[in-house]
RNA sequence: GCGAAAGUGGCGGAAUUGGUAUACGCACUGGACUUAGAAUCCAGCGGAGCAAUCCAUGGGGGUUCAAGUCCCCCCUUUCGCACCA
């Protein structure tokens, strides 16, 4: 008896990984070589990458999904006749490393590099389609002295710079933080509550580009709605009036700046920051100096503020524009870091100013009304007690009025509309020299500095005689000390470390002290992207040896004398055309990557503008409803899995059980539903194996000699081909004495092509590409079970293998290593991945009957049978004659008359 | 508070353009095989009802011959921002 083969995973994806990865089977050139190239018709480039992983020690579900998705595309692509770049690495400097350090007694770069091993092998047990060559690990100087000469070349234009300023300080991470880094007041690493303290810190003028960033966004229309939004609202674009406001009986004057100039009549104070430098100045008495120096105290502490909180100053201001004497009030919900740190007051215009005037009896003056002078609509109740008095007076605003409207109370401008007047406010402010229109952005420069060890040197001395000075470029890499000793409190190590710490002053040779702190960990991940785009590191001096990637060798317009990139090849591949990776990114690294990409471009490194063409954000991985984690014991170890199912297994639950942008609700025993389906298609490929390998029933000649035209042309270049596969058929001639019922199946293969191409073209629900193949493979079982092999004919045969074979070749993406085997086992004169997406092919067969749904007045009633693209007239009859329609409708002339939605339904109204 | 997205069986989710709601999978129930179990296979599976039918896509209105899908109001959940003048 012949013994049945069973699903043997481990040694089917063992054969499979060690034949991709000895063979190097996805591994690409820099730049195309000619053979890429086929009659002048260029392959086209597809560069799909991941958000490449912190190597904390193992892979968790997270990378599964997202790695997954990714290799899906990467995967569909090269089927699809792309040339693929799908490289991979570790983010590897980082304060788990550090953390690790302390509390273990480790060494980063050990336990890093550990990590790293373990994780790879992890990955490669996966499957993934890498091209491990381009492997990055950015806590190696030969990545990260790259990033030295970005800073120093940043430094030089003043796109680095270090500053005295006020910065988020994480007591538990024991390091500043940027803007972005503080969710809700907390840090976005450990969620301890974030204090504010007064620092020295290395800053890059991202704001130097806050509007490209911001306009470029309305470009990427390959990237969710969502995570624009999150942009454009951080960035935080306004435009606005600044406008002087002389101190009343003091020479100086108070700068504002506010986006409502059209309620300047309503201005009844002005507020300034407690920080605000003249805060001390304007102050007239000892009451409001002590309650000052309260204000400014809670201010230096927290930016997070419980009340409104605010005290008069003794001082007034004068309002230009009808010389009005307004109070000015140190107030602790102005802010010092935007704008000017002062704002005049509108409290009938205004949420926040109104809450103010109200709790501290300031006048509220309404200026704007309803367009439609509907004074009801403004919320205003009239005052019982003061009886008598003039209407304007007695009315009280209950909630200000914040649309724009229609000025009244305003002098001249009064009846201008809200946007008129904006303008002509502005206009007649700059005429007089008082004011002038400016943009404010609620982005802050991003500060780099961390005070931590296991990030990368900022190449910086402090020299007593000359300053600051950047380190030269061929002294680089400026390598990370590794003779450190943690002690787990206070400062870093490096701060600490003399032989570190004590240099020369690389203008005049004296002797200075080096930077300590390190930069922020989000620097290495901006660039990454454009470090794979070049094979082997280049030499850091252009001198020696390689000049394959010689970077004169191109158009370069700018100064570059050397770069971890070849720009040919970073502007052939750039940008990367899907990137796949958590939401959580939206703002901080994917914004950083923007400006990073737009810094390097400016510096001449290469001519991209954007680094993310499309961008695909996947949601968590959840179990029990909440993510992951150790401290809930929810967590699912990938490895676990993929030894008791192996790895296509874990691939396909993962990509099945939800669209990838949705969170994804982890379920073992849905992983063993994946499990029987792969088991359900391998058990049917060795139902037929031998009756579709049969020599007996091999292709005819003209079967090969008609694909391999097309083929050819698509593939070569790719790998040669030995012969062409059976897979796709342009002439259906072939079958035309083939089984109706296999023909039935085709069609329905053909409408799955179609469908999973859309799918896999942008939509990336590959849960619904999954569940067609899944019912294909079960109608495929049906049949197999009415028709015995013995009865299949030759042309069965060939329609058999075809639908086979593409349904392998679709499922190929998510399942790589048993869509190869079963394809080998068919007779597969190539591997699977120079198969090509499958064509549609038409067998001449036609369905010529229809299910139609019957409704009455819109509610269904019975379905019938009809000829397909029947005509109204026709199915309205074939209706009346169906016993259920029958009973509802006795007679023709009841009907009022039908709608008629071809080859579906029918809706007779009556 | 502001902004965005979502709400469909017991569960994950289908229904891409308004046109037969609940595909596919999980769980569950019954049956076959078995000494028994596991595995596998077959059948059933939104709710109510003997049935004909009726009711169901968070709730309430509306547009339409026809609404999960479009419009308005409300509720809930998730995410982002939170004094950015």
């Amino acid at each position: 008896m012949e013994q049945e083969k069973n699903y043997d995973f481990y040694s089917i994806e063992k054969k499979w990984q060690n034949k991709w990865y000895n063979e190097k089977t996805y591994s690409v050139e820099d730049m195309p070589l000619d053979n890429v190239n086929v009659n002048g018709k260029n392959k086209q480039k597809f560069y799909c990458l991941e958000m490449f992983p912190y190597p904390s020690g193992r892979i968790h579900m997270g990378h599964v999904r997202n790695y997954s998705i990714g290799d899906a595309i990467a995967r569909y692509k090269r089927l699809k006749g792309y040339y693929v770049l799908h490289p991979i690495g570790f983010d590897s400097f980082g304060l788990p490393a550090e953390n690790a350090a302390i509390k273990n007694n480790t060494n980063p770069k050990e336990w890093t590099l550990k990590n790293i091993e373990t994780m790879e092998v992890q990955l490669k047990k996966l499957g993934l389609s890498y091209d491990w060559d381009r492997k990055i690990i950015t806590s190696d100087s030969s990545y990260y002295k790259w990033e030295q000469l970005f800073f120093i070349q940043m430094y030089k234009k003043g796109l680095a710079y270090k500053k005295l300023s006020r910065v988020n300080w994480c007591e538990s991470c024991h390091t500043t933080l940027a803007n972005e880094q503080v969710e809700s007041g907390k840090c976005w690493r450990c969620g301890s509550e974030i204090t504010i303290k007064n620092m020295e810190q290395w800053f890059f003028k991202i704001t130097d580009y806050a509007e490209e960033l911001l306009s470029e966004l309305d470009n990427l229309s390959g990237w969710p709605d969502k995570v624009k939004l999150m942009q454009k609202n951080w960035i935080g674009k306004s435009e606005g009036l600044s406008l002087l406001f002389k101190i009343s009986a003091e020479p100086t004057h108070l700068e504002i700046f506010t986006t409502r100039p059209d309620t300047i009549f309503g201005a009844t104070y002005l507020a300034i920051s407690p920080l605000h430098p003249l805060a001390k100045d304007l102050l007239k008495t000892e009451d409001a100096r002590i309650k000052t120096e309260e204000l400014i105290r809670k201010s230096l502490i927290s930016k997070e503020l419980s009340e409104k909180e605010g005290v008069f100053t003794g001082s007034y201001a004068i309002n230009p524009f009808n010389g009005q004497k307004l109070p000015i009030y140190i107030a602790n919900f102005v802010l010092m870091d935007y704008g000017t740190g002062a704002i005049m007051s509108v409290p009938a215009h205004d949420e926040r100013d109104f809450e103010f005037a109200k709790k501290y009896n300031i006048e509220i003056k309404q200026v704007i009304e309803n367009k439609n002078n509907e004074k009801a609509s403004l919320n205003i109740k009239k005052n019982e007690i003061n009886d008598g008095i003039k209407e304007d007076e007695i009315q009280e605003l209950t909630s200000p009025f914040l649309e724009d409207g229609i000025l009244i109370n305003s002098s001249i401008f009064t009846g201008l509309t809200s946007e008129e007047a904006k303008k002509a406010i502005s206009l007649e402010a700059e005429k007089t020299g008082i004011g002038k229109r400016v943009i404010n952005y609620r982005l802050k420069d991003w500060g780099i500095s961390r005070q931590r060890y296991w990030g990368c040197p900022i190449p910086i001395v402090y020299c007593e005689k000359c300053g600051a000075v950047p380190l030269n470029e061929e002294d680089l890499p400026l390598e990370l000390p590794e003779n450190v000793t943690f002690t787990g409190k206070g400062e870093s190590p490096l701060a600490k470390l003399e032989s570190f710490i004590d240099a020369c002053c690389p203008v005049c040779g004296g002797q200075a002290k080096r930077e300590t702190d390190t930069m922020d960990t989000f620097v290495e991940s901006s660039w990454y992207y454009a470090k794979y785009t070049t094979k082997s590191g280049l030499p850091f001096n252009l001198d020696s040896n390689s000049n394959l990637h010689s970077i004169n060798n191109c158009d370069c317009d700018s100064a570059v004398s050397q770069s971890p990139f070849d720009k040919k090849a970073a502007n052939y591949w750039l940008p990367v055309d899907q990137y796949i990776g958590g939401v959580e990114h939206a703002v901080m690294h994917l914004l950083y990557a923007r400006f990073f990409i737009k810094v390097l471009r400016d510096l001449g490194y290469l001519n991209v503008n954007e680094p993310f063409k499309n961008l695909l954000t996947q949601g968590m991985v959840v179990k029990d409803g909440s993510k992951m984690s150790k401290s809930k014991g929810n967590v699912v170890d990938p490895d676990d899995l993929i030894n008791k199912y192996g790895s296509d297994t874990v691939r396909l639950f993962s990509l099945f059980a939800a669209p990838p942008e949705k969170d994804l609700e982890w379920n073992n025993k849905g992983v063993e539903g994946s499990y029987r389906f792969i088991i359900k298609i391998y058990k049917i490929i060795i139902l037929y194996e031998h009756y579709l390998t049969n020599t007996a029933i091999k292709e005819p000649k003209e079967f090969n000699e008609l694909e391999k035209f097309q083929e050819i042309e698509e593939n070569k270049g790719m790998k040669e081909l030995k012969e062409l596969l059976p897979s796709a058929i342009l002439d259906g001639n072939f079958f035309k004495e083939a089984d109706t019922e296999l023909k039935k199946i085709n069609n329905e293969l053909n409408g799955i092509i179609k469908k999973s191409e859309t799918e896999m073209e942008g939509r990336f629900h590959f849960n619904t590409v999954i569940s067609s193949c899944m019912e294909l493979v079960n109608k495929i079982y049906e049949y197999n079970k009415n028709k015995n092999q013995n009865d299949l004919n030759k042309s069965d045969a060939y329609l058999l293998k075809h639908i086979l074979n593409s349904i392998l070749i679709i499922l190929y993406p998510f399942i790589p290593h048993v869509c190869s085997e079963c394809f080998e086992i068919l007779g597969g004169n190539t591997d699977i991945e120079y198969a090509g997406w499958p064509k549609i092919m038409e067998t001449g067969y036609k369905i010529d009957t229809c299910n139609i749904a019957v409704q009455i007045n819109g509610k269904l009633r019975s379905q019938i049978t009809a000829n397909i693209d029947s005509e109204q007239q026709d199915i309205l009859n074939l209706s009346l004659e169906d016993e259920k329609i029958k009973k509802n409708i006795s007679d023709i002339s009841l009907v009022k008359k039908s709608i008629y939605i071809k080859n579906k339904l029918i809706n007779i109204i009556i």
